[in-house]
DNA sequence: GTAGGGTTAG
């Protein structure tokens, strides 16, 4: 038996309640630096830290293993996350209601509706209680396979469970509503929860904001826009894109660029998306002195580019007539290991045709098909310029060989034959336009078009004069 | 753990 003083016993005491401190606020510590390493996506850092961490005696526990399934998810995928469980096994810590939120929002965002389910039961199995972060998560995630009624059942049982739904419970259901074309009945919830005196929050407005965009409904956005300023919510970055980009759509050019100004004005940051918003705007409008402008500001900050921004300025290129800037532009993002996506080869095509270049474009073209992209968009740009360079017949060819098509494509079509005064075609065209459904344009010359065929009665459509030396 | 950017015609 080892005899140890009072004072020896008080000074063991003290130096076990210090360790415990120091182990403490130690494993706080490699926590934080862990989540920052994660949060910039340098995972093999992050691991180093866990490593350094164990071998100075700073073990981690659940929120370590929790930061890195997250930072897996994101950056790897939802598998490498799930791995992280096993190595938690051996370290002999037990996944909680946290490692499971997080694993099934992995799975939501990679869109595997079986490994988000699979997480739910694996947690059930465990004995942990699902809270409304874990509906929340399954609801996002049914709405986001394009599930509605399921992730509507979702919502249903959370008040059933008596779970108190939280503010992001109705701005998942309202996002997934939108998504999912059920506009309406998104604008009413939203209407109804703040007639019971539901606070909506900035986030809610953009989504609503964004689902009218997708719409073109301009002044509905306005007025969602307006209300956010008299209820005194502050907007951000998110609001006045969304609200920049559906007055560029519209071709409000003007009313954008005001947004924008008032952005500015106020204190904003303007961020990557709203440069990307403004320099394809006015890239689109012609407003070259204003584009450049906005791209220097662009590579002035420095930001990381991502595909999205290397297409707005590949598109710049092409648009100015730059082939080669804009190849060479490419070189970099590819060297830089992004990937191509549809937005990519389009503008690509694009440009090609508008140089005149159509063996090339053509070729790109059915590349693109033999990749699985869908090509309706790509194809519309083919088929426009073929017509405005006086290919009208080969475009027409191109058009009857494809069942891609929307009201772009007939608008190309039916303009350009009507500018040749090849009406009844272009009348043709027009009305099996309408009959699939495809929408109608507004333009002179499609009615034009009608008007000289005599397909349908005067007056139905916007009505034009007739040259008067026609004849069909 | 919920919201925004980039491509075609008129």
């Amino acid at each position: 038996m080892i005899i140890v003083s009072e004072e020896e016993r008080y000074g063991l005491l003290i130096s076990a309640v210090m360790r415990r401190m120091c182990l403490g606020l130690s494993t706080k510590l490699l926590n934080i630096s862990v989540a920052s390493l994660c949060r910039t996506r340098q995972l093999e850092k992050a691991e180093a830290a866990l490593i350094d961490g164990i071998r100075l005696g700073v073990l981690p526990d659940v929120v370590t293993y929790n930061i890195l399934i997250t930072g897996y998810c994101q950056v790897v995928g939802f598998d490498a996350g799930y791995h992280v469980i096993h190595r938690m096994k051996e370290a002999g810590i037990n996944p909680n209601l946290i490692t499971y939120n997080s694993l099934m929002a992995g799975a939501t965002r990679q869109g595997s509706l079986a490994c988000c389910l699979d997480m739910l039961d694996e947690m059930l199995d465990r004995g942990i209680v699902p809270d409304v972060w874990s509906y929340n998560t399954l609801m996002h995630c049914f709405f986001k396979m394009g599930r509605s009624d399921e992730a509507y059942r979702i919502f249903s049982e959370i008040l059933l469970k008596n779970i108190s739904p939280c503010q992001a419970t109705y701005n998942i259901l309202i996002n997934g509503l939108c998504k999912n074309g059920y506009i309406k009945n998104a604008m009413m919830l939203f209407r109804n929860l703040q007639r019971q005196g539901y606070v909506p929050q900035i986030v809610t407005y953009n989504i609503l904001m964004n689902a009218l965009c997708k719409l073109k409904r301009w002044k509905g956005i306005m007025r969602l826009f307006d209300e956010i300023r008299e209820l005194g919510i502050a907007p951000n970055a998110i609001t006045y894109t969304t609200a920049m980009k559906c007055c560029f759509g519209s071709r409000r050019y003007k009313e954008g660029l005001q947004i924008f100004f008032e952005m500015k004005s106020g204190g904003y940051a303007y961020d990557l998306f709203s440069c990307c918003t403004i320099v394809a705007a006015l890239v689109k409008s012609g407003r070259r002195l204003a584009a450049e402008r906005c791209i220097a500001h662009m590579i002035k900050i420095g930001y990381d580019l991502d595909i999205a921004s290397y297409n707005t300025l590949i598109n710049w290129h092409f648009k100015e007539g730059k082939l080669e800037k804009a190849y060479n532009l490419l070189g970099v993002a590819e060297s830089r290991g992004l990937d191509c996506d549809i937005y990519t080869h389009t503008i690509l095509i694009d440009g090609l045709c508008k140089a005149g270049n159509f063996d090339v474009a053509e070729r790109h073209l059915s590349h693109m098909k033999t990749m699985g992209f869908n090509c309706l968009v790509a194809s519309n740009c083919f088929i426009n310029s073929l017509c405005k360079a006086g290919y009208i017949d080969y475009a027409l060819q191109v058009f009857n060989s494809s069942d891609m098509r929307d009201s772009c494509t007939y608008s190309s079509l039916v303009n350009n034959l009507s500018k040749q005064r090849r009406y009844r075609l272009a009348a043709q065209l027009m009305l099996s336009c309408i009959r699939s459904g495809c929408g109608y344009w507004h333009a002179k010359h499609s009615a034009e078009a009608l008007n000289a065929s005599g397909s349908v009665p005067m007056g139905s459509y916007h009505v034009v004069s007739i040259p008067s030396d026609f004849s069909l």
